[in-house]
DNA sequence: GCAGTGTTTCGACAACCATCAATATAGACA
DNA sequence: TGTCTATATTGATGGTTGTCGAAACACTGC
């Protein structure tokens, strides 16, 4: 089992292709890919990474999503338990940022290899591919 | 709205940082993610990724998991209708096999923009950050 | 055509999830 | 302390999903 979670958050991560994904790993994966699995958190996600700083708080993005507000919170928390997101209070508002490394894990993940995806020096040690053999 | 879905499937797309996702795409991309989002579905896919030639029959999955044939056939159509594996029937066998642009398109969309996945040339023309300004 | 094997579809059920209204908490400011 | 605003939590509800057994479908070989 060469290097699959590595330290824990990691960048660069076997992908898929490598090697078959342990069950313990593909747990992990899994819990961060369902987070993503909704349209309304992946806009909320793109939302934060996309604005200035990198960071926003809740009020800046509840008027984008015809929702209620306690229905966005509870988005926010998945994203923040699956570890995409963190929060920091500063006064009455609660700001939200990615957690950069989080995304290239998955990022990592999916990269498919020579050519394809990660033609380059971003390609991690190990892919999908390696793990099993 | 510069170049959100492109072709429909060129690996490379604005990541998630680049400007807030559309609705429209960000529905495409969530029912990808979604896909992802189960342990059993993600070893699947690892599994196929990984194996010699890129491909593998039901035959040389089921083994693996601890579950119904039934099921395995059922999380294998959601990849399926997730186009993130491809099939076709040889004989008795079917053999699946992933689809490379699908799993780029993702890590693309993952990817950090400048040094953190995405430090050469696999980043995109544009990210997360760059689709709503 | 028939029997046998590999794979998918169907129907059912329990568990989970997105959503909301109501309520609670945290901080700012009198 | 009390009120106001911003955000989180709780509890309920309808819809979705993972799982299975049973049945259907697709080939192969006789």
């Amino acid at each position: 089992m060469p290097n699959q979670p590595q330290s824990g958050d990691e960048p660069c991560c076997p992908p898929l292709s490598r090697e078959p994904l342990t069950s313990d790993w593909a747990g992990d994966l899994a819990r961060m890919f369902k987070a993503l699995g909704d349209p309304v958190r992946l806009r909320m996600l793109s939302l934060i990474a996309s604005h200035e700083g990198g960071e926003c708080c809740v009020c800046d993005i509840s008027p984008s999503f015809d929702l209620s507000q306690p229905t966005i919170s509870h988005h926010l928390k998945v994203l923040r338990e699956a570890g995409l997101l963190d929060c920091e209070r500063r006064g009455t508002w609660v700001h939200y940022r990615v957690v950069p490394s989080a995304l290239a894990q998955l990022s990592a993940v999916l990269s498919v290899e020579a050519g394809i995806v990660a033609n380059s020096s971003c390609t991690p040690a190990v892919t999908f591919q390696e793990v099993v053999s």
